[in-house]
DNA sequence: CCTCTACTACTACCGGTGTCGTAGGAAGAT
DNA sequence: ATCTTCCTACGACACCGGTAGTAGTAGAGG
């Protein structure tokens, strides 16, 4: 069944990111890991974004000792993915090559990033059958 | 300087996408534009929109014999430098290898496209002195 | 001149996101 | 037992984006 694709706000999405880099945490974690990356932002707002977050089915929390443990249910994947799909569906009516070929053309690449990249699509060319 | 990146909405990028591919238009081009298009929304929405995009700086309008006659200031491109950006930088750190890694293992392209995309891979490799 | 029509201006409203403040409970310190 | 500290629950508020109604104006037709 269709996982009716949550859309995230940017700060909502910070929050995400503190709990897929960081696993399990409580509020104050989450707080302190957005302090270090130069994010100020209240402990109660956190909370309120970890509250909705939950609400929306996104993340997830047990209570441990005197604090809730929140987690992730969704990965950063996911949410990758329905980004794309929004951005190539609101820009190009669902074209992705547009997108890809700006994206290389406009962002800057290691070469090992490049030899993955060949890698992928020669794998793209051998292994599309139908 | 500096063109502070416009965030603009999906309605919003609608009515963008009426003007990028019918150019110069009337509100009541652009409504109709969209209604074809499936998108059943008031005229008055649609002038709404204009203003409020006009307002934003994205799109310019003249008088032209009863009506305004409303063309877009920005170009599709730059719309989809900033989203990418906009993702890249809130799911990445602004780290767009994995955003272009999974745009070309999820999404699907036709053997021109692979052939375009190899070749532009070829160029980078080119052209990356040091 | 009067009316009909199409266009614009202004205002409004709702839901979502970003941001907190305050109140109240539980647990540790004195 | 009381004070201090940390945590959660709940409410508040502003701004933006999506959507539209109403009023007012200017030209087209009779």
């Amino acid at each position: 069944m269709a996982k009716k694709t949550v859309e995230l706000g940017e700060a909502e999405l910070a929050v995400m990111r503190a709990l897929w880099e960081g696993g399990p945490q409580t509020v104050r974690d989450v707080l302190n890991r957005l302090h270090e990356r130069g994010k100020t932002v209240a402990y109660t707002t956190v909370l309120t974004f970890l509250t909705r977050l939950e609400q929306k089915g996104v993340v997830a929390s047990d209570k441990r000792d005197t604090a809730y443990v929140y987690r992730a249910r969704i990965s950063r994947q996911s949410v990758t993915t329905s980004r794309i799909k929004a951005l190539v569906d609101q820009l190009y009516d669902g074209a992705a090559a547009p997108v890809l070929l700006h994206l290389i053309e406009n962002e800057r690449f290691t070469p090992d990033e490049i030899a993955q990249l060949r890698k992928l699509i020669d794998d793209l060319d051998a292994g599309s059958p139908e």
